[in-house]
DNA sequence: AGCCGAATGTGATTTTGTAACATGACGCAG
DNA sequence: CTGCGTCATGTTACAAAATCACATTCGGCT
């Protein structure tokens, strides 16, 4: 796996939005009575530095060599904890986890994913999911959680490869 | 997991609407000198007889009843060969597959998973594309493949949920 | 016949994810 | 303050999903 540093695909300060963030997170979950332990606390920061979509073992690497329990259910447990309560998204295509950029708002968002550098961007979904509920009414069919994961190229790769 | 026989959601009949597609895949594959081996052909019969998702495990075993290999990559290479060809599809959600009903359409398809009896419907797509493409262009992402999978309740469960 | 590439078979391994149970921390009713 | 319930954590073991590497076989072709 290669380590592109992007995840909106725009240049920005990562350390500050990341700091501001996971700021957020904290007074929502505060807000909400969640218990953001430190365990948790630890992995959404890790997500957040990271600023790209890692893998639950990945994860717990990190984890233990800082002291935490060094056994997958460590890991599982806690991104389980963050997915749940919408701090962060699991990536089916990818088997891996990413932090939530929006905590809060527009939950079950759409994935832009690129195939050359594994970069991964939160899409507006709106429009998405209003297409996507008209299908279900149409056969009868509620939907409750929706994943949509483009696979494709990010702007970078994209004038990388037409080079 | 339950043993729901539903994949559109209405009721039909299963046996001809799954030889009608056979047939049509057959037509497809000569057409495209696709080479529609014992393995790939039967594994495709089961999909479109069980008409739900399999996990590849799940195949694996009937193959090996059957006398096909009972190893793993039996299984993944001929669902792999159906899945790249159009003839099935990969539900991530579920690390499942399932038998494509429209081989030669339409296809990134948009699927409707009941969380209840894992019957799994293929809805129209276009729409949800169109939305999806929007979003992808708005961020100069180039979209070339997407995964479109909604949980919810089909009609039966639904409606013996309101009971 | 002899060759080639594609498809299959097989064994082993890696990666990903859970079940089950023990321990420790914290709030709170008595 | 003590004992109880609950939640989070830790740990062992295991199950499920997927891939690697290599041997073999099958068709078509010359």
């Amino acid at each position: 796996m290669t380590q592109p540093e992007t995840l909106a695909f725009h240049a920005h300060d990562h350390a500050h939005c990341a700091g501001d963030t996971l700021a957020r997170a904290e007074a929502l979950a505060a807000e909400q009575g969640l218990r953001l332990t430190p365990v948790r606390r630890r992995v959404l920061q890790l997500l957040l530095e990271a600023h790209r979509a890692m893998g639950a073992y990945e994860v717990l690497d990190r984890l233990a060599a800082e002291g935490f329990g060094n056994q997958p259910p460590v890991a599982y447990r806690a991104l389980e904890f963050l997915v749940e309560n919408g701090f962060a998204h699991r990536l089916h295509r990818l088997n891996a986890f990413a932090a939530c950029m929006h905590p809060g708002e527009d939950h079950s968002p759409v994935f832009l994913i690129c195939r050359s550098c594994d970069a991964v961007a939160e899409a507006p979904a709106d429009p998405v999911r209003r297409a996507l509920a008209e299908a279900g009414e149409a056969a009868g069919f509620a939907i409750e959680r929706m994943t949509v994961e483009a696979m494709g190229l990010c702007p970078a790769c994209r004038a990388a490869e037409a080079a």
